[in-house]
DNA sequence: CGAGTATTTATACGCTTGCATAATTAGAGC
DNA sequence: GCTCTAATTATGCAAGCGTATAAATACTCG
């Protein structure tokens, strides 16, 4: 039984890139704190302080709003990578080694991002669109490394060949995501930095380069 | 309405053990080929040839079944990876390397097997009974590999402090999810056996030996 | 072969979900 | 300040969900 008859809520109008981002912003929070299945459309509605018909005048299905959401998620972590290299010195060992640290450490590895990153992931086998959204992404950041990985390979005065240096972004890339994966899932059995710096030194190794200091190898 | 009333399905009587496992596999059936989401009781229970209520019979909630088929998916992959290990040769840069090629080949390295665990990861941050059955696995497996590298080491008459082995297991772990995760999201655009190679010859550069030869290092 | 029981089916309930659509209202433009 | 429209709320619906529980049946043991 309602009392006085509630009042209907009031509202303001706002641009639409405003909402689209505030309903993003909502459904993320939604995934990473109670998973996709916690994605429901009235739980991101009242994320958003908004009614749930809203949604679908900007989303025309759940899915699409799903999928907006992956596609931030993911342009985010790749913003925030590249970000790290705006502020990097300007030696491109130096440089590698930033990307790897940001990649490695807050905000980036962060149980937050792999809650969210794993349930659109979980997705891209049943989609063919999210699968192909998802390679775009791998295959960008595999880029982005391989040219830094050139890049410190000849200032360490070291070949630089395309079969190898595409050898070496896939190791590596490995290396990044597989420890980005180990302190995302058990963050606090790590001390602090230890990801990184065993992620630099394995990277070390691999490319036979030194990423500190300025010298040639070894 | 219903015409000449459907006759009641009939049934055997099957094991538990028998009735266990069969449900399990459909939840996973389930769950690789249309997410989590798609592993409702009822389309478990056809899967399996049952009635949904029987399900109830064997796992008082929903996601206790879930969890179990999860514990099932990870043990699988262990034991894939370890019976590896007992065809394989003896010495232990060979047995190394045979495990990374389990690993990084069929039947570990596979979409639906991705599906899966991707699917079950994301649970891990909202459900603590499932973040420690991961960990408990990561941990499993980490010292599995932490052995193998000690033995290898000492085979290439190298030194192996526990310090030491330990960040060698955390990198070389990393270099083994990475290019599983690679692998499975899109294994296509890699040649036969080309990530198994990329990751003997890494984790051959992190820890300084062959694992090919019987020789020492390089 | 007959009785008893553990296993399985069948049915139903209460909730939540995504989506549709009608009613309302904030704010821009004249 | 009025009007018009696009943005927003409110309400409802049909489907699907997990779970509860009663009825039926296959098998075991004597």
């Amino acid at each position: 039984m309602k009392l006085q008859g509630a009042p209907r809520k009031s509202f303001r109008r706002e641009g639409e890139d405003k909402r689209r981002e505030d309903l993003i912003a909502a459904t993320l929070e939604c995934v990473a704190e109670r998973g996709l299945a916690g994605a429901t459309v009235r739980e991101i509605a009242l994320r958003a302080d908004v009614t749930a018909g809203l949604i679908r005048y900007y989303f025309p299905t759940k899915d699409e709003l799903i999928g907006a959401a992956y596609r931030a998620v993911m342009d985010r972590m790749t913003v925030q990578a590249s970000d790290a290299l705006k502020n990097a010195e300007n030696d491109p060992r130096a440089r590698l080694s930033a990307f790897v640290k940001a990649n490695l450490g807050q905000p980036i590895m962060d149980p937050y991002n792999l809650s969210l990153w794993a349930g659109f992931i979980a997705l891209v086998h049943a989609d063919p669109a999210m699968a192909m959204a998802h390679r775009d992404g791998y295959l960008a950041f595999r880029d982005e490394l391989e040219a830094l990985i050139r890049e410190a390979l000849l200032a360490a005065e070291k070949p630089a060949l395309p079969n190898h240096t595409r050898r070496h972004a896939i190791a590596i890339n490995a290396i990044i995501d597989g420890l980005w994966l180990e302190g995302c899932l058990a963050g606090d059995i790590f001390a602090d930095g230890e990801l990184a710096d065993t992620g630099i030194t394995a990277i070390e190794a691999v490319l036979d380069i030194s990423l500190k200091a300025e010298g040639g190898a070894t």
